[in-house]
Formats: structure tokens, C-alpha cells, sequence
DNA sequence: CCGGTAGTTTACTAAATAGTCAACTATCGG
DNA sequence: CCGATAGTTGACTATTTAGTAAACTACCGG
């Protein structure tokens, strides 16, 4: 049916790339169209403009987000393992991307969130409904934790909501300062606020 | 010494509040020029950019929040108190924010530094130098409260960096909600993470 | 192998934006 | 009240940017 192509694709790569390394409001369409390797009559067939595209691109990269938190949270691990390796895995891709763009990028959400809320309510929705995916799946670990008499966390949505709170923070502390340093102290700043009693955790 | 003028001072008022309002990126130099009522030769005869005016702006807000924290901060009140009192005050911020402009805003310098910190480093740097003076203000009341045995926390700098961590974390999380619930329970977040032991802080 | 469809390209317009400059004006000190 | 100084203005240029349109091209199904 007509000619194909993976250029909607690259186009959501590349916004994601450069709003992470830069910011929304200092990424153009042109330097979209340039990384992607795609002409700007393209982009306009396929996206009517840079926040519909933008909105593509979270959904997208939600969708694969989805199977690694259902592996992180998977019910064979023990509930507070859950959470443990949420942070790690964060802390792991920041390292990453310091590697890779040698600068810390810290979360794109949360940032990106921070940056449009006020001027685009349609982006600002794709990424609360994305951020609140994730806060449920820590919920959800925090309530089973809760159960089974591993902390004391009676309102686990409370929990959750202070637990991204704190990571969210440091996240953007480590990219405000450029720094991995910070990041260092998530696992015991996320284990006392679970208030974990100390051995509630295989260790790993 | 010739023609007298406050035009300095309303640019800065003007960019602060559209950063705030909106972003960095996003408000133009004509929008502020606009909104301070200046034209934009006096602007580019006071500074030489929109990342300068910034800087300005920055700098002169630190000068009078200073004042503000040397009162909250008085070795007069019990040191968590101190730091309950930071927080409260922030709060309440937020609130006369919502109230003036329909939109919950968070904490402007960590929404700008997140902003632009990979892209204007002399930003970046005056931003970092106002937010490690918070934290170095917050770090001395643990060190006192610790020393005075209200609570168990023998790194202060570490301790005050997760408190910011979290306090500026809920503050974004309220802007890209735009609600004011989550602060809320800023109060009991902050106690928690202190470890504040029942009754060491005197009741208001 | 051909026709329609899906995607591409180029060249364009209009508007917004940053930044400059020389002429102008108010005010303070003397 | 005058002259130097500090600040203002408007009109200008050059770029960058978003967005459009029409001709073009590759590919799939029949």
C-alpha cells in the first residue's frame, strides 16, 4: 500500500534526544528534521506540530517503558526489590547517558513536565498519565511491602507519591549539578523513607 | 550624573515573572521588553542578553530572600522549627502564587535550572550558587538539631540535600499537577525524613 | 507491470526574533 | 541655566522559524 518508511520513527527519536540534551522551548523543528534525517514537508505529513510530535514520542517510548516496569515489578520479586530495583535501573541508564552525552540528563518526564505545564495542557497530560503509571506500579509494591508486615506504609498511594517526589529530586538536583555524586545516596534516602525495618530485604 | 530610570529593575521583575509564568525558552526578549514597558534599546543598553537579565534577576531576588532567611533561620527558634518554618513559608507561597496567576508555579529556580542547565552555564551556575545557599541554611539547623539530640543525623549536608531533594520534588510535582493537594503533605514528609523524634518540636 | 497510495522533496511565504544605531531627551552637579 | 552624562526611542537589518503547496517517487496489491 504505497511507500514505506520509518521516518515518524526517527522523528520521535530525535525530539526525544534533543528535548533530553536541551530543552522543549530551544529545540526547533528544523534541528528535529535535521537529526532525523527528514525534510520538513515530511514532518508536516506526518505531525501537525512539534507538541503532537512530542506527545507521539512519550506514548511510543511509554509503550516500551511498560515491559521493563512489568519486569522490575514483577510478582516473583519480593515487594521492596521491586523498588530497590526501580532506582537502580534509573540510576544505571543516567550513567549511560553521561557516558553517552556526557552531560547528566537526569528524568525527561519530570523535566520536560516542569518546563511546558503551563503552555501546553495536551503534553502536560501525556506525561502526568505517564507519571502516574509509574507511580502506581511503586504503590502497588509499597501495599504488598505493607501486607506483608515489611514497613508500615497504611496510605501506599501517600508513599508512592513521596517516594518519586524524592527521586524525581535528586534526579534533577544530579542534572542541575551535572553530577552522578548525588545519585549515590537514592538507595538509603529511598529505603529510610519506606521506613524498610533493616533485614526486610534479601540481600541482593 | 544624567537621566535617572528604574527600567533595570522592571526588565528583571518582568522575566522573572514570565519564566515563572511560563519558561525560559519559550518568553522572548520583545515579551519582556512588552511587559516591563521598555523598549528594546534600553534593554540591550542595560544588558547584553536575555541569559544576562537573568543572571541579574537572580542575584537580585537572592538579595532580598536573604533577609527573609536570616529570619526564618534565627538561632531564636528551635532548629527544626527552623526548617518546618522554611517550609511552611514556601507553602504558602505557592498559595498566594495560585491565587494571583490561576496556576500553581513550584519552586522557579529549580524549573530554570532544569530548563537550561545543558545549555547556559553561567545560568547554571548562578542558579547552583542560590540553591546550595537553601541547602547550606537548612544543613546548619540539622547539624544544631542533631547536636541537640532532636534527631539522629550525623551528615547534615546529606540530610539537607534529601530534604531539598524531596521539598523541590513535591513543589514540581504540584506545578505539573497545578494543584496544591500534594503540598500538603510537605509538613509530614519533611518530619519523616528528619526522623524527627515525637514532641522534639515545640507545638504552634 | 501498472495504478493508486503512501511518503518525499523543493522551493516558497510570512511572521517572529535578535540585535544595531544614531538621534533624541531628561536630569544632576556645578 | 548649562553641559555632561545616563537613559530612551524608533526605525532599521539580518536571521531564524513555522508552515504550505505542488510536483515527484517508491512501493504494494492486484
Amino acid at each position: 500500500m504505497g511507500r514505506t518508511s520509518d521516518a515518524k520513527e526517527r522523528l520521535m527519536a530525535a525530539i526525544s534526544e534533543l528535548i533530553w540534551i536541551g530543552s522543549y522551548g530551544s529545540t526547533t523543528i528544523d534541528q528535529i528534521c535535521d537529526k532525523a534525517g527528514v525534510k520538513k514537508g515530511s514532518f508536516y505529513y506526518f505531525f501537525g506540530s512539534k507538541s503532537e510530535l512530542a506527545v507521539a514520542a512519550i506514548e511510543a517510548e511509554f509503550c516500551a517503558r511498560r515491559a521493563e516496569l512489568d519486569a522490575i515489578f514483577s510478582p516473583m520479586v519480593p515487594p521492596l526489590e521491586r523498588i530497590i530495583r526501580l532506582c537502580d535501573s534509573g540510576c544505571a541508564r543516567q550513567v549511560e547517558l553521561k557516558e553517552k552525552f556526557g552531560q547528566v540528563l537526569g528524568c525527561p518526564l519530570f523535566t520536560l513536565g516542569s518546563e511546558i505545564c503551563t503552555q501546553d495542557n495536551g503534553l502536560r497530560e501525556k506525561i502526568q498519565e505517564v507519571l502516574d503509571c509509574h507511580q502506581r506500579y511503586i504503590a502497588s509494591a509499597v501495599r504488598e511491602a505493607h501486607a506483608a508486615g515489611l514497613i508500615e506504609a497504611p496510605d501506599a498511594a501517600a508513599k508512592a507519591r513521596m517516594l518519586t517526589a524524592y527521586f524525581e529530586g535528586v534526579l534533577t538536583q544530579a542534572r542541575i549539578l551535572n553530577s552522578l555524586e548525588v545519585l549515590k545516596e537514592i538507595p538509603e534516602g529511598v529505603l529510610s523513607i519506606l521506613g524498610a525495618k533493616r533485614q526486610s530485604l534479601v540481600p541482593s
